[in-house]
DNA sequence: GTTGCTCAGTGGTCTGACCTCACACTTCAC
DNA sequence: GTGAAGTGTGAGGTCAGACCACTGAGCAAC
């Protein structure tokens, strides 16, 4: 009990200043979603800091997915679906090693929890918006790249039905991770119109409003997307040989 | 076709080539949990690139939790419990008008399926721990900190129970949110006695393998810690008025 | 043995210059 | 007129080197 400086945690870092100044700014309304903050130079000027450290805030901001940096054009804050740190999973990912099996598995319980709220409190809007998004995966079931828009969309919608932000960020969060594969073995993905029946039987549970029937839908769904994907990888990795050679600045690093 | 270079995203900015770099060094295991990497500007010498540019890929690793940077020591690899980015969510909480309930609904969603999970799968290792926790939450009902402590470690160990590291992360998550507040708000606690037999029922039901009731303990066990969480909040507020003023170098920035 | 100082190592900040990129505007050929 | 090529401007990205601030350990005085 000797010490405990952890109590008051003071803005030591500049960062942490910096961080926090735009955590204020959007707090007290300054700064809204979309909104582009002033440029580095003058911002620093302002703030009476140089523009390294004010880069290092907004890198910390941009890392945490809160703001969004275009070269050349400006610094945003970030507006669209909320996102943890897309990347951040993947980091923690190789860093703890995660298993593929806990990811669908965290999938399941956060999807399966999200369909149900989104049957006890989804609005008519949004009943129609993923009839909308059923009927497009209908429409493109031979054109799986297409497909997996609406896929995608379908399971956002339905994030946003359930009326809460937090866990439909949470599964942003996951699904981002695991969209990316996705995206490379898409391409022979089949039996597209059975997952399309799917997610119409989900559809259907959470316009009835019936929450059990919704969860139990998803997760169906769920396990049946995680054995295609599976299998879909165990195909792609049958066959991988090149490797485009990329000439990176620092491509010759030693190996520690 | 003049120019194609989307499909392959090659890493552009220098500090995404640190990340990757970094990363890799994690996945080949050059580097692992608690390791400590080289000084910047010796790292930076290394990779050829300047210490600026090191610094922020380094930043963005840290945001992410995944390096531990500590002035005057050194920069390390993060270990203990993974976390996906502590101060992440109260970022995007201040950004999209996350709701406290929404907070406290998703951390029932996640601790109890985790719950669930410890009950299917925990081991003897996990039991035994789990009782050390409740045995001294019932030895610190008059000390609200110390309880805290076993509080936070319970649930944490149940997190483990799971087999689940990415969903433990997230809960992870979404408790490190409510935790500040907790902390300073949990000298007005009471009902202690409560809380540990609410503890107590749902290491029973875990340690019976029973996945339902394990779950049902632990939400009955939050809804409560809710109401009473935001009690103390409603107590607090009630007498706040001394604000300790911070000297920070850019206390009079401007409201734009 | 304890206390206090010094010092080397390491991250934190600053400065100001230059590079690269994206976009809009201008110019010119057709 | 209209489209394409060139150019200017403003923004973020990188660099170099200097200096500041913190930590921990070794040394010295007590």
């Amino acid at each position: 009990m000797s010490k405990d400086p952890e109590l008051v945690n003071d803005e030591v870092h500049l960062t942490t200043q910096v961080v926090n100044h735009i955590r204020t700014l959007i707090e007290n309304g300054s700064l809204r979603a979309g909104d582009k903050i002033p440029p580095e130079r003058e911002f620093a000027k302002d703030l009476k800091i140089s523009r390294a450290s004010l880069r290092a805030g907004i890198g910390y901001l941009a890392a945490m997915g809160v703001l969004n940096v275009r070269h050349g054009v400006g610094t945003f804050v970030a507006d669209g679906p909320p996102v943890v740190s897309k990347s951040s999973l993947s980091l923690m990912g190789v860093l703890h090693g995660f298993k593929p099996w806990q990811l669908f598995e965290a999938r399941l319980i956060l999807e399966g929890s999200l369909a149900a709220l989104a049957a006890e409190r989804g609005k008519e809007e949004h009943h129609s918006a993923l009839a909308e998004e059923v009927a497009e995966m209908y429409a493109t079931v031979s054109d799986p790249h297409e497909y997996l828009i609406h896929d995608v969309r379908f399971h956002r919608t339905i994030a946003e039905a359930s009326g809460n932000p937090i866990l439909a960020s949470l599964m942003e969060t996951i699904t981002g991770t695991l969209y990316d594969e996705r995206r490379k073995t898409v391409e022979r993905s089949r039996d597209l119109k059975q997952s399309a029946e799917m997610h119409r039987e989900i559809y259907r549970a959470i316009r009835a409003k019936k929450a059990v029937e919704a969860r139990d839908a998803m997760e169906r769904h769920l396990r049946m997307a995680e054995t295609a994907q599976v299998n879909e990888r165990a195909m792609m990795s049958s066959k991988r040989a090149q490797q485009k050679p990329r000439r990176s600045k620092m491509a010759e690093a030693a190996k520690a």
